[in-house]
DNA sequence: TTCCATGCAAACCGTTTGCATCTGT
DNA sequence: ACAGATGCAAACGGTTTGCATGGAA
C-alpha cells in the first residue's frame, strides 16, 4: 500500500507543526503530503496546480504560508535554480545534501554530512565561525544520463 | 595606488567579454569596476544606486542585463541569499566556492574545489553522473565573530 | 554603415498582504 | 469562545521587455 508509510511520516511532520504551536489543519496536511509525494523539487504554483482542484480546496496563499512554516520547522528547503521562481523541498529530519538532476528535477537525499572535514580546516584558515553550508549538486540521474 | 590592479583585472573581463562577441562599453566597464570594488556580494538595485550618478549614467536594465552576460561569461555568479532578490558576485577565473559572513555580506574566495573526492564516491554510490556544483559556506567573519 | 547596446517606461509575474470568514483546540 | 488559519483579490516589488536612440567596430 503506498499510502502507509507516507502517510505516518507525514503525521511526524503534522506532530512537529503542533509542537511549534502551529495548527494542524487539513489543508496543512494536504500540502505536506503533495510535496512528500512528489519525487523532485517543485514551485509553489506547481504544488497549487496539483492540489487546487481536491478537497479541501487550497487557495495560493496557503500554499505560499505553509511552505514557510514548513521550512521553519525544517521539514522543507527553499532554494532558487535558474529563474525567480522559488523552489522547495521535503526535507527528512537527518541532515543530508542534494543532488539535482537539471534534465526531470529529480531530487535525491544524500544522507549525512559531507563537509565537517572540510569545513574545519577552512575555519583555521580564513578566521570565519562556520555556522552553516549549502552543497547542491547538479547533473544527471541515472536515467537521464543516457538520452 | 588603489586602481591598477583593479583597472587591469577589470580589463581582462572586458577582454573576456570581446572574445565571447560582446562589445566593450563604457557601462560595462563601469559594471565590471563596481562589482569588483564591492567587498562583498550585491544586489542589482544596490549596484544600479552606486553607479547612476556617475558618467556615463546608467540604467537599471543595463545593470541585470550586463550582469546576465557576466555570468554568462564566467565573471560572476548570481545566487539568492534570502530575500526575492537576487545577489551576484564577482568571480576569479579560478574555480573556487564562496564563504559568506551573515552579518556583514563579506564574501571571501575559497581557492581551488573542495569536492572532487567527496563527489567522485557520490557517482559510485548514485548512478548520478555529476557535472556542476554549489557550496556556499554561511558563517561570522573575523571581525563579526567578536561583536 | 551595421549591428549591438542603452535608456526609459511600461508590462510581467512571483510573492505578499489586508480583510472578512472559517476552523481547530 | 478565541486565536490562529484560510481564501480571495488587490497590492507589491524585483525583473524583463519593446522600442526609439546612441555608440562600438
Amino acid at each position: 500500500m503506498q499510502s502507509t508509510p507516507r502517510a505516518s511520516e507525514a503525521e511526524g511532520v503534522m506532530r512537529r507543526l503542533e509542537a511549534r504551536k502551529h495548527q494542524a489543519t487539513s489543508q496543512r496536511r494536504a500540502i505536506v503530503e503533495g510535496l512528500m509525494r512528489c519525487q523532485s523539487c517543485v514551485t509553489p504554483r506547481e504544488l497549487y496546480a496539483a492540489l487546487r482542484d481536491q478537497q479541501p480546496a487550497i487557495g495560493q496563499a496557503t500554499v505560499y504560508r505553509t511552505l514557510d512554516v514548513l521550512v521553519e520547522v525544517g521539514a522543507a528547503t527553499r532554494f532558487h535554480q535558474d529563474s525567480n521562481e522559488c523552489r522547495y523541498v521535503y526535507c527528512s529530519p537527518r541532515h543530508h545534501h542534494h543532488l539535482i538532476c537539471m534534465r526531470c528535477g529529480l531530487v535525491e537525499d544524500i544522507d549525512g554530512c559531507l563537509l565537517p572535514p572540510i569545513s574545519s580546516a577552512l575555519e583555521e584558515r580564513t578566521r570565519f565561525q562556520i555556522t552553516d553550508h549549502v552543497v547542491t549538486l547538479y547533473g544527471y540521474c541515472g536515467a537521464c544520463k543516457q538520452a
